[in-house]
DNA sequence: ATTAAGTTTATCGTATAGGATATAGGATAT
DNA sequence: ATATCCTATATCCTATACGATAAACTTAAT
């Protein structure tokens, strides 16, 4: 996992913030690092090979996003877990957003976002299909890759960047919560497709209402569990 | 403008990196520094009295906001004016989740937060009616301020806080404009607490859709001149 | 005169060292 | 036995030094 500075160019051309940022931010992804604990600076010098400048560089950008919170004199530690307060309010938001979005896509979108869209469909039900267990990461990755192509077709780049940001942490309820229940979501996705097919936002928007609804409801078992 | 190491406890409990953060953002809102302008690490280090390391911290964190940007191995500079596309862009996103959040708060807020609004409605009217220049950057101020408590008691701490980071760029748009039909505002704010009052959601909803709506037009003369 | 290559300079990015602080554990007094 | 104070240690925060890079300037050739 330690950084090769041999890479040079194309390695430093990021630079080695960059780099740190990259892999700490899919360890908080993947919860390869727990929500809550430490990290200390010193650890991951040893475990990067790269000095600590770098590292709290990185860290700092991490805190900025909401993935790591930092104590003065005391360090940085990974994010908790998302609250079912903040998991409402998140759906409040989305409900407010997504819709609105996604009727402005069905009006404007252009023939390639829409065939990328379509592609981006026919992956995640691929995955559906073989069920070998522990795809629901990728499956995480491309249901927000299939929501991020969606708000850019809909133009409006603030909305896109304000539910990326979100994502971030969405991302992480996600993978904690493993439900298998993704087949809905396919074809909550496809009723979306279909409203875009036809160029009629009106359709597009209560599609997109229903899959955020059902979404909630899905996501809603983890917390109690 | 010099850190004083001697403040000693007080300002060390927050950190050096933290006290040239408050700096820049302050500069950077009230365009001290000009949208576009080179932002050197070795002039701050002359300027502050402070190493790069916590002025490179600063600025950082200041990237992460969007205020300022980071080219590699150039440096930062002052982030650029906010364009007519991304101001269209604002516009859209507050009315979606502000008429949305006016009405919650209608529903929800406590009297003690209605009387802070007042307080605050008050403040801005008096400083509308002494109408000293200069007195614009103040009542940005208040209005953020305004807008802020509205969106507290709504209840909702992700879409206030999504708000509040949108109104940074704002701020800065509305400093430039310094556009003096603030009368009309201080009209706005009163129906919308009038609406507070007698907890009537619908007609708070309302009131805050026209306010965006005109707040735009005002606002919109800026980039005809 | 214009362009291209080489050189210089200003500035950034990273490493390292030392001072500063919080937390934990032990000693002491009540 | 408990609470308080003190001390030790781990960790952070800041300063400084050096290497790396991009952009500006100069020079030479066409």
């Amino acid at each position: 996992m330690a950084i090769d500075r041999a890479k040079g160019v194309a390695l430093r051309a990021k630079g080695l913030a960059d780099e740190v940022y990259d892999i700490l931010f899919k360890k908080l992804l993947l919860l390869d690092i727990q929500p809550g604990s430490r990290i200390t600076v010193d650890n991951l010098v040893k475990e990067l090979g790269v000095s600590q400048t770098p590292i709290r560089e990185a860290l700092g950008r991490l805190e900025g996003e909401g993935l790591v919170v930092k104590a003065h004199f005391v360090g940085f530690s990974a994010a908790s877990q998302i609250s079912r307060q903040k998991f409402e309010e998140l759906y409040e938001l989305r409900m407010l957003l997504e819709p609105f979005a996604a009727k402005q896509a069905a009006l404007n979108i252009k023939v390639e976002a829409l065939s990328s869209l379509k592609r981006i469909a026919q992956e995640m039900s691929e995955l559906g299909a073989n069920k070998r267990r522990n795809h629901y990461s990728s499956f995480a990755q491309l249901d927000a890759a299939f929501h991020n192509e969606m708000l850019t077709a809909a133009g409006n780049e603030l909305i896109c960047e304000t539910l990326a940001h979100l994502h971030t942490h969405f991302h992480i309820f996600r993978l904690v919560s493993r439900s298998d229940v993704t087949d809905e979501a396919l074809n909550e996705h496809a009723a979306i497709l279909a409203a875009f097919d036809l160029k009629d936002g009106d359709a597009a928007e209560f599609a997109m209402r229903d899959h955020i609804v059902r979404s909630r409801e899905r996501l809603l078992q983890a917390f109690e569990e």
